[in-house]
DNA sequence: CAGCCGCGCGCAATCGTTTGCGCAGATCGC
DNA sequence: GCGATCTGCGCAAACGATTGCGCGCGGCTG
């Protein structure tokens, strides 16, 4: 048996629907017609012909069928991956948002494709659109991309981004809200009684940009304001925030709280702070962002800004098809809770 | 601009052979040809046509040309959710799994299809390779669906599993040396002078059952003997392991050192620990299983046993493509390794 | 009874590519 | 100088489904 009998399948004969006709003793319009339930075709032929499908396991050519009906029911989903700001596809963030997305996707009968690109690569539109690998284009993360998903948007290329809402933005995006997301975490921090809050993350990607205006104006809320010294700009890689936390502490710096821009961030801030024999959350408070699966086991359990990670996969995926039904959905921002644990002293470890 | 004009794409004109045909002035053959590179085209004639298409932005177009080739360029790959263990598609190792399959296929110009299904619904062969979706299946995550897999593989259909190799199996599977990484950790533990150390996982599943037979051995060649009472059946489910450590200090049961079969796990158990103010690793030392990325930024770092999950996703496609090319490949088993961090003592936190 | 309408179905074109075969012109050997 | 061989390219038939159009037939109306 060949890989080009069939795609390489059973072994057994694979029923196209010539042969289903054979069988019924009709055309193959027919049977093309009545499986797809067309009033064309009268019920009992209808009914003859789905048994005889039935009966012989027949299973319609998905690619056949896409094929002539001009489309491919299969959406590209890719994650960027940024060298430059290192964030990698590793990230639980990543991957509990892609099942999300795959749910949703088969709900709607399509197909995910799954592409993990470095971000030098920019060809998308050639390679899933025109190549017609896909019907449109979800990508996860928008790091620096922001000018090249508005330069593919305004070709028409159907596409949603996971991301933050900026202001020249062409493009369908769908994300959380991060300015909420920062001002609930950082008032939280407030509300413990810290004062002196450290920002640590990398302003310059577009959705902590937005979690930093959120620190600054909880800061403005309590008649504080933010200090540059505080700001430890680190990138998703993995040591940079633990070495971000060591230069602040060998810098003099003081400080009694932490609000990272990510989970995997605070971790790895809790390691370092740890490592100069600071208690977290007796010395520092330490607030993270996502609530990946493991911020609840971490030791201590992190608190944490919660996205609603199912809701944006059905999110994005709504936009996108809604696109391909020639609607121009608006951007999308989800609601973000606070989650509170250990980190922050609501317990003790 | 409606979705049904080619992919719902740019709004520009998309090009066909056709087309590329016609502003050469050759037929579609030749184009085909040319950019195939055949032998049957006169090198000044390819190299005009190149430029032609190239000029215009052309790709040609994947759906049409598998068609045509009766193949699909694509594989499956789907997580099997188990209801039953729990484990989730969340879990980091899955994710690092799926990124090295993506980057391994990629190599080879094949398309990733991914999907997650409830293990209950198991008609994969209908869907995806009678449907002409994809050539071949890579499944990640074994758990109870040995019996399945069987089946489908004495069909003929190409597919690979990761996961343990087993007694009676027909289809092909890659996988981590278990028995060997279960030794290498409890040689670990007994060489730290623990003696009596906790099995914490669930022996039905196939991997973990052949980590449990390296437990067994290595306490064999300490001259002990694996003892019932140490042993925690435990699934990958969320707070699972907690309990189970929780469980065993209520009953009594005296030991010094855990052997969790997943970092998650050990995770877990290392809270559960610190609840009960037992300190890791002073008052009991914990291996974990997979080395996930989080691992080494735990607190305490958690020694494991790290599976070349690269390689693993590489071995993978190589053993799906082999069968794609009427290969019969053998299982694989890929070497694991020891990685010594806090958890077990090797350094104080 | 003739004309009309609607129901149920078949014919054949079509989607964009690949490829076996055929054919014209150039080249070569003798 | 003539047939054989080779080179370079075009024609047309596939791949497996969908769908506009047409046609036969039965029932209805006038």
């Amino acid at each position: 048996m060949s890989a080009a009998d069939r795609g390489g399948s059973t072994g057994q004969k694979v029923f196209k629907m010539s042969d289903i006709a054979r069988l019924a003793g009709v055309s193959e319009s027919t049977v093309s017609r009545a499986l797809s339930d067309s009033p064309l075709i009268n019920n009992k032929t209808k009914a003859r012909i789905r048994d005889i499908a039935a009966a012989h396991n027949y299973t319609i050519n998905e690619r056949a069928r896409n094929f002539r009906l001009q489309r491919t029911q299969t959406i590209a989903t890719i994650i960027a991956l940024d060298p430059e700001t290192g964030q990698h596809i590793s990230d639980p963030f990543f991957l509990d948002m892609l099942g999300a997305i795959a749910d949703a996707l088969t709900e709607h009968g399509y197909d995910l494709l799954l592409s993990q690109v470095p971000s030098s690569d920019l060809s998308w539109e050639r390679k899933y659109l025109n190549a017609n690998r896909a019907d449109g284009i979800i990508f996860i993360g928008q790091s620096s991309l922001h000018d090249e998903f508005n330069r593919l948007a305004r070709r028409g290329a159907p596409m949603v981004v996971w991301g933050a809402r900026l202001a020249d933005q062409t493009y369908c995006s769908v994300g959380g809200d991060n300015l909420t997301g920062g001002l609930k975490a950082v008032r939280h921090l407030l509300n413990l009684g810290r004062r002196r809050i450290v920002f640590l993350g990398q302003k310059a990607l577009p959705e902590v940009s937005l979690r930093y205006e959120g620190y600054r104006r909880a800061l403005g809320e309590a008649g504080l304001s933010a200090e540059p010294e505080l700001e430890a700009p680190t990138y998703f890689v993995r040591d940079a925030a633990s070495r971000a936390v060591h230069q602040l502490i060998d810098a003099g710096v003081r400080f009694d709280a932490i609000f990272a821009t990510g989970d995997l961030i605070a971790m790895s801030a809790i390691q370092a702070l740890n490592e100069r024999g600071l208690s977290v959350p007796d010395a520092v408070s330490v607030v993270g962002y996502d609530d990946i699966p493991l911020a609840s086991q971490y030791n201590p359990a992190l608190t944490t800004i919660r996205q609603n990670i199912a809701q944006g996969g059905r999110a994005l995926v709504q936009a996108l098809l809604d696109q391909l039904d020639d609607k121009r959905p608006p951007p999308v921002m989800l609601p973000t809770e606070l989650v509170v644990r250990q980190s922050c002293g609501a317990g003790t470890a």
